[in-house]
RNA sequence: CGCGGGGUGGAGCAGCCUGGUAGCUCGUUGGGCUCAUAACCCAAAGGUCGCAGGUUCAAAUCCUGCCCCCGCUACCA
């Protein structure tokens, strides 16, 4: 667990994606167990890059006018900004379309044919001339194709394969002699079972598209994506003989979304096998964040963007948010109001405030400078003390993190937290300052130093998870160097220095207006799906694609171009063929509207009859189900559950809202 | 009978493998404190652990059946 080389890698991100908080969400568990690591005094290597090859990508460049490589160009630039600000450490960034790449991947065939795993065949599949790309046969509805509907034929196109089906016993050995090649356990089992289930062999090149890595020897071919992607991993170090290979192959962690472990657990290792390579030590699935239960993609118009976060938020308390809400290896829940909610709950009111206090009462009762604790006073304080408290944080977080148990190691950091918060108000500082007994200034040193030293190693070992702000409280108790100079040791108690001059500074964490966040932020995607109301699930412009609007504000005159009106629901039916739709006519005076409602699980018909709501009366209509909608009705989106929006006292159809 | 995950106080989750007073965070209510970012501390209310059966002295936990939600089924973390 400590010291040794240590090589781990994200997946390469497809730039045919721009960065989401999925990517981030990878990327920081990665940069968080590479810093942990390092403290540790391990010798680490940390790689992240891109994937950028493929049809996608010539077709989506072509779209824009360019080429492939400038498409490819720009997209990687904003990983390397969005890396940049969340503090990520990799130490190489990979590009798939870099030489050493395009070289590594042909060795790596050849390594591979020479074993005798590949041959001349054809690849047969269900092409939609259309779209111009092959989909799987399950996605095929009626002989359309699941994206625009085209008809799709059978095509045979000729293909090199990798006889992965050679190697479905050797997989299913190494999966018995190393249960923890992939985690979490129940993985490995779902890996197991599809394994056993036999192994096709596998295409690994293409002619229908150029833009890839031709095969040595047949450039009609170009790599298909598995074959050129996994090979990353071996490639950035230079690959078999080179120094840096030597160092550090085999990979200890290839940290992955749940959704590309069966490549990572399979196909991958295959390969290795049969290019006579030794195989990574560990898999590691993760889950994924979902919005209202429903996975985050770019057809469903929910993803998450990660930069307005950071300017709303920065990065430490994103990367605590992500470190903390999601149960390392299961799915959970994104909202922002759970984000919120940390911010507020966990950085701002225990953590940051913890700091402030603190720093304010050595300032006033000790002039900056922190006092050096006597081991008698000690004895006489009230409360749990400190020490031991520090000392069992320190080590159940440390085992936590060296486990990928993030969300644990976090809350063990702040139950230090919660015990100084509770040490200090047990013995009173403010009390002491004032007691001019014999002793009461012997016990507020001791008091301020104790919550001090448990503050500083906090910081120790919250700094893989939030470095900046690690580093902010380190030297805000007047530590010199950084949290994480001395590794491990640094959380050893008793190692704060009295003496040192704190500056409390401007808030840690300033606590979040949750109100006037979100009604900044309501025009936003951030209630998506399709219980808002009608006006359903466009798919949303993202904050991304919001002109400079500062910090997600809008003017009254922006606010004034909504037509707000009260409406006398006068009937409401259900719409046939639809579980969420209410058709409800609805009265705003001088006219009657159609208005369809995505309410029907909340409200029978009949309850929305005669109740006065707000329509917004100047939205364009929309057709849905064969029927138009002239309006939507507000509502508050409860987890899920719209509650429709109505009046305190009696109010005319027709009178306008504001 | 395709594979897998899940159903635990208002919300989000842990506990289940290795049965034995149902735990955490948030929210709610009451109280305390005044050093602090209307923060902190204490206390209380609130759960038939999806349903039904079985094993057992004892079941959230093991077994059987059923219901519901979600993901995967071969290139979107």
């Amino acid at each position: 667990m400590t010291g040794g080389r240590f090589y781990l890698t994200t997946p390469i991100y497809y730039v045919n994606d721009v960065p989401h908080i999925g990517h981030a969400y990878t990327t920081v568990v990665a940069d968080t167990i590479a810093r942990f690591r390092r403290m540790a005094g391990g010798q680490v290597r940390f790689l992240t890059g891109t994937d950028e090859h493929g049809q996608k990508i010539e077709r989506a460049a072509a779209k824009q006018g360019l080429k492939p490589l400038e498409l490819a160009d720009r997209v990687v630039a904003r990983y390397h900004d969005l890396w940049r600000r969340l503090g990520i450490t990799h130490d190489d960034f990979i590009r798939t379309t870099e030489s050493r790449h395009r070289q590594g991947v042909a060795a790596l065939f050849e390594r591979i044919r020479s074993r005798g795993d590949v041959y001349l065949d054809a690849y047969e599949g269900m092409y939609c001339t259309g779209c111009e790309s092959f989909y799987p046969e399950s996605q095929i509805v009626d002989g359309r194709c699941p994206e625009q509907g085209h008809p799709v034929e059978k095509v045979r196109e000729e293909s090199y394969f990798f006889r992965l089906s050679r190697y479905q016993q050797p997989l299913l050995e190494h999966y018995a002699k190393h249960p923890s090649f992939v985690r979490p356990e129940h993985r490995l089992n779902e890996v197991k079972r599809f394994v056993e289930m036999g192994l096709k062999d596998l295409s690994i090149s293409r002619t229908a598209f150029r833009w890839g890595i031709p095969l040595p020897d047949d450039p009609r071919h170009v790599f298909y994506v598995w074959f050129d992607a996994l090979s990353n991993y071996a490639t950035a170090l230079g690959g078999p003989g080179a120094p840096l290979y030597d160092a550090f192959w085999p990979a200890d962690l290839h940290l992955v979304g749940k959704d590309i472990l069966r490549f990572h657990a399979v196909y991958w290792p295959a390969f290795l096998m049969s290019a006579g390579l030794e195989l990574p030590r560990m898999v590691f699935a993760h889950g994924w964040w979902l919005r209202s239960d429903q996975k985050m993609s770019k057809t469903s118009g929910n993803i998450v963007d990660p930069l307005p976060l950071l300017d709303d938020f920065g990065p430490d308390a994103l990367r605590y948010f992500l470190l903390r809400e999601m149960a390392f290896g299961q799915d959970a829940q994104y909202s922002e109001e759970a984000l919120v909610d940390r911010v507020n709950n966990d950085l701002a009111n225990d953590l940051g405030n913890l700091l402030s206090r603190l720093l304010k009462m050595i300032e006033d009762y000790r002039a900056g400078a922190v006092p050096a604790p006597s081991p008698d006073a000690r004895g006489a304080l009230a409360g749990e003390p400190l020490e031991p408290a520090a000392r069992k944080a320190a080590g159940a977080w440390r085992k936590a993190f060296g486990d990928y148990r993030f969300h644990e190691g976090l809350a063990a950091v702040w139950e230090l937290v919660g015990a100084a918060n509770r040490f200090i108000v047990a013995n009173e500082p403010w009390k002491l300052a004032r007691d001019p007994s014999p002793g009461a200034a012997a016990r507020l040193d001791t008091v301020l130093y104790d919550a001090a030293e448990a503050m500083r190693i906090a910081a120790v070992a919250l700094w893989p998870a939030m470095p900046g702000a690690a580093a902010a409280i380190w030297s805000r108790l007047g530590c010199a160097g950084g949290p994480s100079d001395e590794g491990m040791e640094s959380l050893e108690w008793g190692r704060l220095r009295a003496g040192g001059r704190v500056s409390r500074g401007e808030a840690l964490f300033p606590r979040v207006d949750k109100g006037a966040y979100f009604a900044a932020a309501a025009p936003a995607p951030s209630t998506t799906k399709e219980t808002r109301m009608e006006q359903p699930p466009t798919p949303s412009p993202s904050r991304q694609d919001a002109p400079a609007a500062p910090a997600g504000t809008i003017t009254i005159d922006d606010f004034m171009k909504v037509q707000l009106r009260v409406g006398k629901v006068l009937e409401a039916e259900k719409v046939a063929g639809a579980d969420k739709l209410l058709k409800l006519v609805v009265d705003i005076g001088a006219e009657r509207r159609t208005v369809l409602a995505g309410v029907a699980l909340r409200y029978p018909p009949e309850a929305l009859v005669g109740k006065a709501i707000i329509l917004v009366a100047n939205l364009a209509p929309r057709r849905m189900r064969g029927v138009e909608s002239q309006g939507m009705i507000l509502a508050a989106d409860v987890e899920g559950t719209p509650i429709v929006a109505t009046f305190e006292s009696d109010v005319p159809a027709g009178a306008v809202v504001r």
